[in-house]
RNA sequence: GCACGCAUGGCUCAGUUGGUUAGAGCGUUGCAUUCACAUUGCAAAGGUCCCUGGUUCGAAUCCAGGUGCGUGCACCA
């Protein structure tokens, strides 16, 4: 063996070890099929990764989400599935849109008009490109087993026609519509954002009662009003009982009198303001459906600028910030401002991208309709045929009820459902540039008319592709005039929401349109649909379930008849130290690359699976990862100390054990092998990193390496062990275990693709489990542990060799055995192991499962200090052996409790007051 | 307002179907350096498991109520 360094410095391996990782091709399903790693009628297993948005760079929370997805991809890789992890990355339309627009207005002080659209989708497409460089550069430094022959971004050709396939098929079918409805408007964005795009704010904001008729209304929005004319109260109102609905009064306003019509709705709280309100359809989400049942006018007031309509008399063209205190000013020199409410606090609507206020407006786009009933038009769900009447919202609700869908952790599922049930139509268009535009055609010549009556002189056709005819021609639908190109033809300007193609990333990224379930071959590309959809997991974060998971679900089960996936697994936040959400105006941003740069990829990973339940948010520090730094080196140094001693093979077989020590290292092994093995299967990362991180490093390392030292002989078993925990760490710490391997064990193979390790259900040595002969070593540790803490509460110098008596009582062959351990570990020269024995002259003594312990102090004990230390011993122990004389006389306890657990309360006594016993003799033959 | 979480040593968290004298890591204290590893080892201190009540032979664990913190949704004329 070559020299190795005497610590581990991740920078010397990781990339040499990801470019071998790529090289060897095994990231991709096939061609591990091919070189015989992986069975071809091995069960699959796939991830499609949850794209990243191409706004930057990856944040620590990314990071956690590639070492978990990594975590399970290379476990299954190893345990012999067809395992495929696909990456992307995402355009995120409106984030990305942003973001350039900000650094051009910053930059060059330019807007996206100045630019007209090509040349600004040109400078989108480049910021993309460097962002898409830079994920993909970061997820290869994670270390990350993805397959990247198979890379998407959501935008490309291919995703595009899946976008076009997918809307014309929900278009046909009627689910999706165009209509006015009212939306989310953002002046500042010019465009309309979906309701969970919308986050509110709390703010302080004058609140004014203005008196309107014989009526006093409350606003904290004056310049909305100038187009009342409806005041509405509740039916049951006592207050407001002498008015019928219908009734109309004169009154004046903020430009002159008006006439004012009087409804009645139940949607009015009484208790809020003065119990009567004005409405105004336009500009308002409920106002709007109350115009809607009523049929009342609306009308717009407010421009899509943000600046007043003609509507509003001498204020036309004031922006409403510059309007609303000077409308107030008019109506409190009319003598109309009952009071003003300086404390009101509402919540304001603002765009979660950009931060701009949200100005509901009436317009015209395209929805998808969750409620319409339609017939399934085909299935592989449960519970679903093909006929059967549903609507979108009852198919999302079904899967999950159904359990065809696991959401993990089960809380989730709640939070599902009550998204589900309160599902509104999903408004799919936006007025922004960057994204899969529209796939509607408009005939400029045709002069067909909506029949919905909407006054527009064209009709959307879905033209391009999907409906040239055989000749190639492009044809309108409803002149049935043909053209042999779309010149007579314009797009919708619009582009969709970025959820609609990311609904589709199920099975968009595995071919779907263009190749279908018909193959039985199980390698290939082009048999990805088929291979591998529905996914086996979507592993994201809890705060994207109803973004994206719903969608998701949404898409697969109508499109497809099939669930996208089988189980999602849903993570929690990564906050800061004190549990702050990491920001940059914080400034408690941990970069996971540039921890990986200072403390290696594999702490990295480790300081984010170990240490946090599934769908918690957990907490970093950098201190965390400094620690699982210091565990990398200590399980390099433990192979490096194995290197040295043995001659390492690669050990696949259970070595025949000599010694009792190495009965029980294999013992809890072959224990650990089953524990990592069925939490990784239930997505308990962190238990399985722990149980794993205390083998190796106090089992293993502090115990079983200074046994072996002293009893030698060793190749084989240290060679077994060392094999199967570096493939037991691979998945958490796949860079050091591969050097390792590689650099100390002499591998030329990967280890990343070695089988992973099998475990005994029943235990190693089955005849040994239950019964006296089991492997018990604790008892030897329990004796090594209480000389130890002797010597030092007794300040015997670690390196002085010292005498101890050892009275057995039954375990005379167990210890006479391992009296060579106890020498060596506790540091003892003559050590006399008898069954029965008197307590020695000047010495001290403990007390370990009976077996009595002595210390010869060799003149020098200090007995004040012992009695105390007895004392301290006997006054624990009493109160435990009258707790449990008073538990076992009950005799409820010993008719209720099962055998086992009487059985063990008793033996429990037997040792405690045997101890008791034997402490007080000690502490009698001190004082004497 | 509705819903969902969380509460365990100074800090971060385990505690997997109710049976341990409640564990770990970091931090703290003492000791150790020609030893695979000081990115280490040995030992120690430190906890009324948020409160009250209930179920049970037995509760950190199950139930109810309360307190504190957090999250999502709704309302905000």
């Amino acid at each position: 063996m070559a020299e190795v360094p005497k610590s581990y410095d991740p920078k010397n391996y990781e990339d040499t070890i990801y470019k071998r990782w790529e090289v060897s091709g095994f990231f991709n399903p096939d061609v591990c099929v091919e070189k015989g790693i992986t069975d071809a009628n091995a069960s699959p297993f796939s991830i499609i990764l949850p794209p990243p948005n191409v706004t930057g760079t990856l944040h620590i929370g990314h990071a956690a989400m590639l070492a978990i997805e990594d975590v399970m991809v290379r476990y299954h890789r190893m345990k012999g599935d067809r395992t495929l992890w696909v990456p992307g990355t995402d355009h995120a339309a409106i984030a990305t849109q942003e973001k350039v627009e900000k650094n051009l207005w910053n930059q060059e002080k330019l807007t996206r008009q100045d630019l007209g659209r090509e040349i600004f989708l040109k400078r989108v497409e480049e910021f993309a490109q460097d962002s898409h460089d830079t994920i993909v550069h970061q997820c290869k430094r994670m270390g990350t087993s993805m397959d990247w022959s198979r890379e998407y971004y959501s935008l490309d050709a291919k995703r595009n026609l899946a976008v076009r396939t997918a809307f014309k098929k929900m278009y046909d079918e009627g689910l999706i519509y165009r209509g006015d409805r009212i939306v989310n408007w953002d002046p500042k964005m010019q465009s309309n954002v979906s309701d969970i795009e919308v986050v509110r704010k709390e703010e302080k904001a004058p609140f004014y009662y203005f008196q309107y008729g014989p009526f006093v209304i409350g606003t904290a929005r004056p310049e909305t009003k100038f187009g009342d004319k409806y005041v509405v109260m509740h039916p049951d109102d006592e207050r407001y009982a002498q008015y019928t609905e219908g009734d109309t009064f004169e009154c004046e306003w903020i430009n002159g009198p008006i006439t004012a019509t009087i409804i009645k709705d139940a949607s009015v709280d009484r208790e809020f303001g003065s119990g009567v309100m004005t409405i105004t359809p336009w500009h308002d989400a409920n106002d709007f459906s109350i115009a809607e049942r009523y049929g009342l006018d609306k009308e717009q007031v407010i421009d899509f600028d943000g600046t007043l309509l003609s509507i509003a008399g001498e204020f036309t063209g004031m922006h409403i910030s510059e309007a609303r205190p000077k409308i107030v000013e008019k109506l409190q020199s009319k003598g109309l401002v009952v009071k003003v409410d300086n404390e009101y606090i509402h919540s304001l609507a603002t765009n979660s991208r950009g931060g701009g206020v949200i100005e509901p407006q009436i317009m015209k786009q395209w929805w998808v309709d969750v409620h319409k009933e339609f017939s399934m038009p085909h299935s592989n769900l449960k519970g679903v045929n093909m006929g059967d009447p549903v609507t979108l919202q009852k198919l999302m609700r079904h899967v999950v009820e159904r359990q065809e869908i696991t959401i993990l952790p089960e809380r989730f599922e709640k939070i599902y459902f009550n998204w589900v049930n309160e599902l509104r139509d999903w408004c799919i268009s936006r007025q922004i540039w960057y994204g899969h535009r529209v796939p509607v055609w408009y005939h400029s010549t045709c002069q067909h008319v909506d029949e919905t009556g909407v006054s527009s002189a064209f009709k959307p056709a879905i033209v391009g592709e999907l409906q040239k005819d055989e000749k190639g021609l492009v044809w309108c639908p409803y002149c049935k005039n043909s053209y042999d190109s779309l010149d007579h033809f314009f797009q919708d300007p619009d582009t969709l929401d970025t959820w609609f193609s990311a609904g589709l990333f199920s099975f968009s990224p595995l071919g779907w349109p263009v190749f279908s379930k018909t193959t039985t071959s199980k390698t290939g590309q082009e048999n990805d649909f088929t291979n591998f959809h529905p996914t086996s997991v979507l592993e994201t974060g809890y705060d994207i379930l109803f973004f994206w998971v719903l969608r998701m679900v949404l898409m697969s089960t109508y499109i497809l008849g099939e669930v996208p996936f089988k189980t999602v697994y849903l993570h929690g936040l990564v906050r800061d130290e004190h549990g702050n959400k990491m920001s940059k105006s914080l400034g408690n941003i941990i970069d996971p690359l540039d921890m990986a740069e200072r403390y290696g990829t594999d702490a990295t990973r480790l300081s984010l699976l170990i240490g946090s339940g599934p769908g918690a948010d957990s907490r970093l520090s950098e201190e965390k990862i400094a620690g699982f730094r210091n565990f990398a080196n200590k399980l390099w140094n433990i192979a490096r100390f194995v290197g040295t001693t043995t001659k390492i093979t690669v050990q696949n077989t259970q070595p025949i054990s000599i010694t009792l020590a190495d009965k029980w290292i294999l013992s809890r092994l072959n224990e650990i092998v089953r524990q990592v093995t069925e939490n990784i299967e239930k997505y308990n990362f962190s238990y399985a990193g722990e149980v794993l991180r205390d083998f190796t490093w106090s089992d293993f390392a502090d115990w079983y390496l200074e046994i072996a030292k002293i009893e030698g002989k060793k190749d084989e078993i240290l060679s077994y062990i060392l094999t199967i925990l570096l493939k037991l760490w691979h998945p958490y710490m796949p860079f050091v275990t591969e050097a390792i391997w590689h650099d100390i064990c002499g591998s030329e193979e990967l280890l990343m693709v070695e089988k992973w390790p099998t475990f005994f259900k029943d235990g190693v040595y089955p005849e040994l489990v239950e019964g006296a002969g089991k492997p018990d070593f604790s008892l030897v540790q329990g004796i090594i542990t209480g000389i130890r803490a002797t010597r030092a509460e007794h300040n015997i110098e670690p390196g002085k060799l010292i005498t101890a008596y050892i009275k057995t009582g039954e375990t005379y062959d167990l210890l006479e055995e391992t009296a060579p351990i106890i020498r060596g570990l506790a540091r003892v020269e003559n050590l006399t192991i008898a069954a029965e024995l008197e307590k020695p002259e000047d010495s001290v003594g403990f007390v370990e499962r009976g077996v009595e312990v002595y210390i010869d102090l060799a003149g020098v004990v200090d007995v004040a200090k012992e009695e105390e230390r007895l004392q301290r011993e006997i006054s624990m122990v009493e109160p435990y052996v009258i707790a449990l004389e008073k538990k076992l006389s009950n005799k409820e306890f010993i008719q209720n409790a099962p055998g086992s657990v009487v059985e063990a309360e008793q033996k429990k006594l037997v040792d405690a007051k045997d101890k008791l016993i034997k402490l007080q003799d000690q502490l009698r033959t001190l004082s004497e």
